[in-house]
DNA sequence: AGTAGGTTAGTCAAACTTGGCTATTACGCT
DNA sequence: AGCGTAATAGCCAAGTTTGACTAACCTACT
């Protein structure tokens, strides 16, 4: 868990810093960690004996705020956990696929526009990205912060050149089918046809 | 939800068939649709008349199936959602930016070997794919799946630029720490110190 | 002084996902 | 014939995630 990680570098913290910091580096985005998940998060861990619960404090009518803080058994689950991710590669989902899997669904003048599209808002991402590190406002940053946007461009490449390669053999109308497979009306382009 | 994309495919179909395809595309690993979700996706698309029951029928002593296909209405939700995974990016969530958050939490020798070792991984993987595609087994499936895999590829030659070439940066001992800061001992590095 | 709008801190029910469980039938092997 | 294994079909309780909601406080402007 991302949590446990966060509660060891700003420890002592309550739920709501932990919100903050995580909307900060918008890691709901790329985490799946959405505000409402933060507390229950907290609890399981508490329960877990990973985290402990320091103070409660309470100021004027507000909600209460519970300061956690970790364990030396979070510590260690947190230096395991850190190493799975380190060295495992686990397959990401990507509801592009799913697109993908059902391309023939859609036209093809469709299809072609849609990846040279994404090729133009990858290419769009990837130079915001430059441009933030050419003005200074990545020398702020730790350089891991860095090399994760690097990350993402270094993927954007090579997803750019896909997209304009397979949009060109959309538009150029080769077959989806496999070879042995002679063309015909398919499934889907009798599909194609009830929607219009 | 590509639930309602298989059973247009397949229609009708019972929930076991949708199942069975769904994990002979793997897709437990790209979408998340694990085995259980199923039959909850079904009974739920159903709700919102997306689908509709055909028959129901009982072999034997075994739980009794259902079959079912989808709707007008189905067919009009699922030109959208198709509609939407194509033309919009949804930023993947990938546990790795997690533990790359927190590289200064590992010994520099350690995210090194990691690193190379993702990159290997990589390697192989792509290394496999490109053989699949050599013999013929990618020739019975439709192009868009060969396309599928040339995606995955290509994000990952990406990846593997990038992970030898930030090794090397851990390697040669480049400060994680922003210019104007002074290098120091960190929060980091007093936790390295704890968990050893 | 009043009030609109933001911040603080967290709760909660509803929705969703998981994966292990059941119980029957079919198949392969000795 | 007997036995173990695999396939068939789906259920369900437990765990998670979500995002909308509350309710007080602060501040800055008119």
């Amino acid at each position: 868990m991302m949590i446990l990680g966060l509660v060891n570098w700003m420890q002592p913290v309550h739920g709501y810093d932990v919100r903050r910091e995580l909307l900060s580096w918008s890691a709901d985005k790329w985490a799946n960690v959405q505000p409402g998940s933060i507390y229950h998060a907290l609890r399981k861990l508490t329960e877990e004996e990973l985290l402990r619960e320091v103070t409660t404090e309470q100021v004027g009518g507000r909600p209460a705020r519970t300061t956690y803080e970790i364990t030396p058994k979070g510590l260690d689950e947190l230096d395991n956990l850190l190493r799975g991710y380190w060295w495992e590669i686990k397959p990401v989902s990507d509801p592009f696929f799913a697109a993908l899997s059902f391309l023939p669904a859609l036209p093809r003048e469709e299809v072609a526009a849609a990846l040279r599209n994404r090729a133009g808002q990858l290419r769009a991402a990837n130079e915001s990205m430059a441009l933030a590190a050419e003005k200074g406002w990545l020398r702020e940053k730790p350089a891991n912060v860095t090399w994760m946007w690097e990350l993402m461009v270094a993927r954007n490449e090579g997803e750019i050149a896909w997209c304009d390669r397979v949009a060109g053999l959309v538009e150029s109308g080769v077959s989806y089918l496999p070879e042995r497979m002679t063309p015909g009306v398919t499934e889907w382009e009798r599909w194609r046809q009830q929607v219009e």
